[in-house]
DNA sequence: CTGTTGACTTAGG
DNA sequence: ACCTAAGCCAACA
């Protein structure tokens, strides 16, 4: 039995892993919102969370970070910045294109029906 | 322990 | 369509 300390950071690394697992399941060309993922992590109403866990993510991850966006359909970075530079080079390279600083709403949303892995 | 900050979201103006 | 205010979670000073 572990001390309530512990159980606390152990549920959030389970979290952790839960959110990375779900962010892998991001089929290439289509991207998913913070609070989406938040919600199928099983942490509902934590975006900024999720926002944390990428920010913190370790350099050599090979995890799709780039496939999630804000609500809006804009990415999180803002223009002319790096990581937005970054961010939009690699979508666009799976075929991902923005309009205006915006993704399309019908490659948002990858769980389109039935084809949710979860 | 309070306040701030950040790859966020939603509801109202 | 853009701006604000509140709510959200974890980390840091």
């Amino acid at each position: 039995m572990k001390v309530p300390h512990e159980q606390r950071k152990d549920q959030q690394l389970l979290a952790r892993q839960q959110l990375y697992q779900t962010i892998a399941a991001i089929p290439s060309g289509k991207v998913a919102s913070y609070g989406q993922l938040a919600t199928l992590a099983g942490q509902t109403g934590a975006a900024r969370w999720v926002g944390w866990c990428l920010r913190h993510l370790p350099k050599d991850s090979s995890l799709p970070w780039h496939r999630i966006i804000t609500a809006s359909g804009k990415l999180a970075f803002s223009p002319a910045t790096e990581g937005y530079l970054r961010q939009r080079e690699k979508l666009e390279k799976e075929g991902v294109q923005l309009h205006n600083h915006k993704v399309s709403m019908k490659q948002f949303q990858w769980q389109t029906h039935d084809d949710t892995p979860f």
